[in-house]
RNA sequence: UGACCUAUGGUGUAACUGGCAACACGUCUGAUUUUGGUUCAGAAGAGUCUAGGUUCGAGCCCUAGUAGGUCAACCA
């Protein structure tokens, strides 16, 4: 994408700022920093999108860097994850970093800071280092051993490093301001003992640095220029700040975080704990599931790389907490798709279909676009016979107008091949449709430029020649949770709110045999249906297709009939709760733009809320701007009320009648009537 | 009750350093269409959290509020 030049997000113009302030431009230097201990999400893809992106924009490298400080809880496995899904995305890492690289600069570092007093061995339980913490309105106490000759703590500190103390029995900390406001502040830990296996050290360390003081010295290490990470880490800046200062020398490059709010996506979760929580509970049958925000997991369900440098690009980046809708990312992939997928037809809920007039036993090849989209695509075959299967939704008895596909009596087109018309159906027992036979046109067949084949018809359906079509399991995804922020309710969890339909396998769809050859690679629309691609399920003597995305469907939308089970979320439980006043300000502003039946529920609303105001409160708001319609109706619609209630009127809310009366506005002038 | 961060249509972001609040998604019309898709044309939707202040002029600067978020792991 090509972005003017005049909108850059915050970042860029902290780089531009730096530049303008003298950064030589070949300074600048970015990083993209993952604890291998999980899968990269959608929220992972906006970090590497900005930082491998801010690299393309500046020509500066970017380093990939494994945050492996903590041998508990990394893997291998998420290392090659990691590497794998970056890859896929289109970005090539400048070097492959590792922290673990730097734990002997940071150990020299850490006797330094050991030497100049900065620094000293704890020995306490974590429950007395807690306590002594204090609490981020109080201030915290000293260590006993804050004081601890600086010779007993090199001492200590070399015990510890050899590995002649039980994990846990003595730490490392910086000697800073235990009275800090800011928590990170207070002594923070500098290295702890860990006796496990670390994935590329082996066995070498047993004390191991913590986030805070790996992280700024890795950045310096590698000369990193710009170290963006998520707003979370805001308060630590202060800390990463002063580990610099201990180490720096002014000859080099002084690395700078900066804070950015992470992307957030609306019905799913974005935390690898709580991801990894899905995947053990077995919600979903992996980190790749297809329905997971994973990058693995939407690859899987048939995502391309573009499609979400897209979303990351369209999404922005700052400073808010956000929930961007999925529609976004949807539309991503659908525009995505369009433009390549190749047509296909393929029935998932077949009804069989009969014509009496084509000759029994024949058949025939008919020729389909592969993708309108592009002119030079070419078509593929699809053979065509006496016995189809079409979707069961696309026929009724009885049509209404707005049923723009096959019922008794009506004609319609089959896609690239004849028009027909329905005569009759045959029922079982139950009275279920098993058969409709119908009349083909075969003068009106696609592509032949006969005067038949040119009428326009109401509708066009998808098929399948039942003798010729192959079968195949195709997995149609809906979202995961119900709720639109599945994290964000206090008094639940978020596995509460798991959509127990989000997965629909259709054991046995039929497809047209061009799909025999499908591989993984390929994407695909099954038409009128959406996009779907192979799963790596497959076997050779079983398909398994993903869907990735529907097409939109403007038909399901004002016919709602077939309700597609898609409980409204439940009404927001965490809605900030503001006063009442506010709120009602609130709610009067849009007063005046509402159409009849919103204005009468907001009203309702309003007035529901003057339980709680009194005329104390909304005297001040009789001097409103004549302007603001909308909060004087408010204030009007509570007068109203308490006024109702008994209240004798002042002269000022008299004033403030009369005012409404003389008013142009009808709403206000009829609210101020009603009171009278 | 502390420190820090944030507040712009339903959603996500813009608005260069004070100058007509813009773009995209979503929603709704209409046209085109052998996909109820695509494409095209259009519409609705914001008093920029509140109250003051500075200014000829404030989304932007100042003051005071309000709301939300973050921080008290030997996680990152």
């Amino acid at each position: 994408m090509k972005e003017s030049p005049e909108a850059l997000n915050f970042i860029e113009q902290i780089i531009e700022e730096d530049l303008a302030n003298g950064l030589p431009k070949d300074k600048l230097r970015f990083r993209f920093p993952p604890e291998p201990n999980g899968y990269l999400h959608i929220g992972h893809a906006a970090s590497i999108c900005l930082n491998f992106g801010l690299g393309e924009k500046y020509n500066a490298p970017v380093n990939l860097r494994f945050d492996d400080t903590n041998p508990a809880k990394e893997e291998q496995e998420y290392v090659d994850a990691i590497k794998r899904d970056i890859s896929w995305l289109g970005f090539k890492w400048a070097n492959e970093c590792y922290s673990s690289d730097y734990f002997q600069q940071l150990y020299d570092w850490a006797v330094q800071l050991i030497k100049a007093d900065k620094a000293y061995v704890d020995q306490q339980t974590s429950e007395q280092i807690a306590e002594q913490k204090g609490t981020p309105t109080t201030p915290g106490t000293a260590s006993p051993y804050r004081d601890r000759p600086i010779e007993e703590s090199l001492e200590l500190f070399e015990k510890m490093k050899n590995g002649e103390f039980e994990k846990g029995a003595y730490l490392l900390r910086a000697k800073i301001d235990m009275a800090s406001p800011n928590m990170h502040m207070r002594d923070p830990i500098l290295y702890r003992i860990i006796n496990a296996h670390h994935h590329r050290t082996g066995n070498d360390w047993c004390i191991y640095p913590m986030y805070d003081w790996a992280h700024g010295e890795s950045d310096y290490i590698e000369h990193i220029s710009h170290s963006l990470c998520t707003l979370e880490f805001k308060l630590h800046r202060e800390l990463y700040d002063w580990y610099l200062d201990q180490i720096y020398d002014p000859a080099n490059l002084r690395p700078k975080q900066r804070e950015f709010a992470r992307r957030n996506l609306s019905y799913t979760v974005m935390s690898k704990r709580k991801l990894l929580e899905l995947v053990q509970k077995e919600v979903v049958s992996g980190w790749n599931d297809p329905r997971m925000p994973t990058i693995s997991g939407l690859r899987r369900r048939g995502y391309t790389p573009d499609s979400i440098r897209k979303f990351s690009d369209l999404s922005g980046i700052s400073k808010r907490d956000n929930v961007t809708d999925v529609s976004l990312l949807e539309y991503c992939i659908r525009e995505d798709l369009n433009k390549t997928a190749t047509r296909v037809m393929a029935v998932l809920d077949p009804v069989k279909l009969v014509l009496t007039n084509y000759p029994d036993g024949e058949s025939e090849i008919l020729h389909m676009e592969n993708n309108p989209e592009l002119p030079d695509s070419g078509t593929h075959e699809v053979p065509f016979s006496r016995e189809l299967y079409i979707e069961r939704a696309d026929f009724q008895e009885e049509a209404s107008k707005k049923f723009f596909r096959l019922a008794l009596g009506t004609e319609v087109r089959l896609k690239s091949a004849y028009i027909i018309k329905a005569d009759s159906v045959v029922k079982d027992d139950s009275g279920r449709i098993t058969e409709i036979h119908c009349t083909v046109d075969l003068d009106s067949k696609s592509g032949t430029g006969t005067e038949a084949s040119l009428r326009k018809v109401k509708g066009t359906l998808h098929w399948v020649s039942i003798e010729h079509a192959i079968k195949a399991e195709v997995r149609e995804y809906d979202r995961l949770f119900l709720d639109e922020a599945p994290d964000s309710h206090e008094e639940k969890n978020f596995l509460e709110f798991i959509n127990p339909d989000s997965l629909n396998v259709i054991k046995e769809a039929y497809l047209e045999p061009f799909l025999a050859n499908a591989t993984l690679e390929d994407k695909f629309q099954f038409q009128r249906l959406g996009y779907f691609t192979l799963d790596t399920d497959t076997t050779s003597d079983q398909l398994v297709f993903n869907k990735t995305v529907g097409l939109k469907d403007s038909w399901a939308k004002q016919n709602p009939q077939k309700e597609q089970a898609k409980p409204a979320a439940p009404a927001p439980q965490n809605q900030p709760k503001k006063n009442p006043l506010s709120e009602m300000q609130q709610l009067s502003k849009k007063l005046t733009n509402l159409p009849e039946e919103k204005y009468a529920s907001t009203k309702a609303n309003i007035q529901k809320l003057a339980e709680e105001i009194s005329y104390e409160e909304i005297e001040p708001l009789f001097n409103t701007a004549a302007k603001k319609v909308g909060t004087r109706i408010g204030v009007m619609l509570i007068l109203g009320v308490l006024i109702k209630k008994g209240l004798e009127k002042t002269e000022a809310a008299k004033a403030f009648i009369e005012a409404g009366l003389n008013d142009s506005n009808e709403l206000l002038k009829t609210e101020a009537e009603a009171i009278g």
